[in-house]
DNA sequence: CACGAAGTGAGAACTGTTCTCACTTAGGAG
DNA sequence: CTCCTAAGTGAGAACAGTTCTCACTTCGTG
């Protein structure tokens, strides 16, 4: 642990993670671990790596945390991988989506790509189109570095 | 069933449903109620349509033969509702996305508004998105008409 | 018509996620 | 600081959607 003389309440994460929801020890570790996580992760994943540290961690407490994130609004849904979500931290609160590189897992956030003029044409066709939900799949800069494409 | 004297086989909807894939007695059932399906649905749903005139058909059944549809490429996944698959014939090849009505789960074939002037602004920061996923939610035209909008 | 591959029903199994329940604990009130 | 209680925890059961297994049936090619 990177702060072994912090109480859980002292760990700055936790609160940043969870706003205002209680910080308990077990929290405190998943806020530890969170920020480690490289790219988009599972439910599992994460359990995971927080048991690595945190031996014996339940899973219920993981999706207890993580439900408890999505509501402090510091953890989203980027998409999904074989039938789990795949979760990413977000502190971004403008409208945009999520491009996850299909190497690495990383996820960045990407300006909302959607043309409006062609969305006005389904409204032309009578359609109203009152939200959407993109996910972008590639290559991250660093991978596509690294493949020199 | 309408075509008491047809032979499974003879049925129109299911070899173009089911692309070359093998016609039993159950998938030429349900090659007759698809059509009729509006919107988008579940397998639950498309269950419950089949059973009430193929009393006895097994889930697993459905389960194979929404497989069978999409290996032929006529049924599509459109998004998901409550945890469960949304599907819907689709004949199209293009490149298109599909609008899901909010109110009365039509599905529409919307042309892609991905704008690609704005991913290429992703690509200027050295990402590259190679594929993507959109659902749109809306109201189609006649509910958007039908609420005077 | 015969035969083999493909489909079926019934139900078990699987997977990701949520719930229950008894117990613990964070953290504000006093 | 101590109490109190609402919130969090672990263990495991429950759940829902989906897939698999297995013995049996059936389509449709040869």
């Amino acid at each position: 642990m990177p702060h072994p003389h912090a109480t859980p309440a002292d760990c700055a994460g936790a609160t940043t993670l969870f706003g205002r929801a209680r910080v308990s020890a077990q929290r405190a570790a998943i806020a530890e671990v969170v920020p480690l996580m490289r790219g988009a992760f599972t439910a599992e994943d994460l359990h995971r790596s927080v048991a690595a540290r945190t031996p014996g961690i339940c899973l219920a407490t993981i999706y207890r945390a993580i439900a408890a994130m999505q509501e402090a609004g510091t953890l989203v849904t980027v998409g999904e991988r074989d039938g789990s979500a795949l979760l990413a931290v977000c502190v971004r609160h403008d409208h945009h989506h999520h491009l996850v590189c299909t190497a690495c897992g990383r996820v960045v956030g990407i300006e909302c790509p959607i043309d409006h003029a062609t969305l006005r044409a389904a409204e032309r066709e009578g359609h109203l189109v009152t939200s959407h939900q993109i996910v972008l799949y590639g290559l991250c800069s660093h991978c596509r570095q690294r493949e020199g494409a």
